[in-house]
DNA sequence: GATCCACCATAAGAGACGAA
DNA sequence: TTCGTCTCTTATGGTGGATC
């Protein structure tokens, strides 16, 4: 069995053994985390990264407390789930976790928040734990992603391919392409291949996350960076939820602020839209709303703006 | 074919609630 | 009573199946 998946069933052991001693000692149990909703427990140098143990404030999830016992419960059933997939070498996806166990679950928001918390607690991404998230992004181009079995996904094939779930089994990747694009859009994203992007743009690879992009998604830009060595672009909208998208792609976010270095690429390039290039090209933009103006007073805090 | 609804990701803000 | 935490809601982007 592989070394680090053993360890991190021994983590898991010991996180139980905790409880039990805290238990047989009479003392109510309790999992003390560091706070990923605070924008205070990030650090920022070339992406925002969770700050150590010691340096980051902290929650605590109490047995004791009525409020956050459920959440509690929830953790510690998905731990024995984690454990058995690790024993087993096998995966499941977030959306398969919830359906498991509706009842204790509650919500799919209430499940990635214990995942996440369980990241943390064992201080590895939720990857290494068999946990998966079902992919929504595409990509398109001359690259061929070789995966630990064997198998070679293509990417040519019109319209894209789903980029797979299991993106962190790719050994290898081959390519001619001479830079990444990311689109913001679904639709642009589908407008540019039936335009001949491809073909017109010389050798090249299209990436979308169809909106605000998923892990498995991150993951492939972070991949596509690292093998091939060529600049990332970012077509996004000139609009407060557009840059925001950007900002995930380049610097990561405040909740996957503790894997940053597998998902954020800093070398991302903002290639426009700007707000500037709405006037120089004449086109009629529409007026910003309040939640608009609120995400960007929002995005203005962030600390790689300041 | 158009519309509605359930589903699937991501994110943050507001308000309710518990602890001290 | 105050402060901090947690839950719910709502925003973005989408897909796919059922119904009219």
């Amino acid at each position: 069995m592989n070394v680090y998946r053993s360890q991190l069933m021994v983590a898991i052991e010991d996180v139980m053994l905790d409880i039990v001693r805290s238990v047989a000692e009479g003392k109510s149990p309790v999992f003390t985390l560091r706070n990923q909703r605070d924008w205070k427990n990030v650090k920022f140098g070339d992406r925002l990264k969770l700050k150590p143990e010691g340096q980051a404030s902290t929650v605590e999830i109490k047995f004791s407390s009525r409020r956050s016992r459920p959440k509690f419960a929830l953790i510690i059933h998905l731990l024995g789930v984690v454990h058995r997939l690790l024993f087993t070498q096998s995966t499941c996806t977030r959306r398969q976790l919830y359906y498991q166990n509706v009842a204790l679950v509650r919500s799919q928001g209430l499940l990635d928040a214990a995942v996440r918390d369980i990241c943390s607690l064992l201080n590895a991404p939720a990857w290494e734990l068999g946990v998966i998230a079902t992919s929504k992004g595409l990509v398109a181009g001359p690259v061929s992603l070789i995966m630990e079995t064997g198998d070679v996904i293509d990417c040519m094939a019109p319209g894209g391919v789903l980029i797979p779930q299991d993106i962190n089994n790719v050994v290898r990747l081959e390519s001619d392409a001479q830079f990444v694009l990311l689109v913001e859009k679904d639709a642009t994203f589908q407008k540019l291949l039936d335009e001949g992007v491809l073909e017109r743009l010389g050798p090249c690879i299209l990436v979308t996350g169809k909106g605000f992009p998923d892990v498995a998604t991150r993951l492939l830009v972070q991949l596509l960076w690292k093998f091939l060595s060529v600049p990332v672009l970012a077509l996004v909208d000139a609009d407060p939820h557009g840059i925001e998208i950007m900002c995930i792609y380049r610097f990561g976010s405040l909740n996957m602020s503790h894997q940053s270095d597998d998902l954020a690429v800093p070398m991302v390039r903002w290639l426009g839209v700007h707000p500037t290039d709405i006037s120089w090209l004449g086109i009629k933009a529409q007026p910003l709303t309040a939640v608009d103006i609120s995400k960007l007073r929002n995005l203005a805090t962030r600390p790689y703006v300041t």
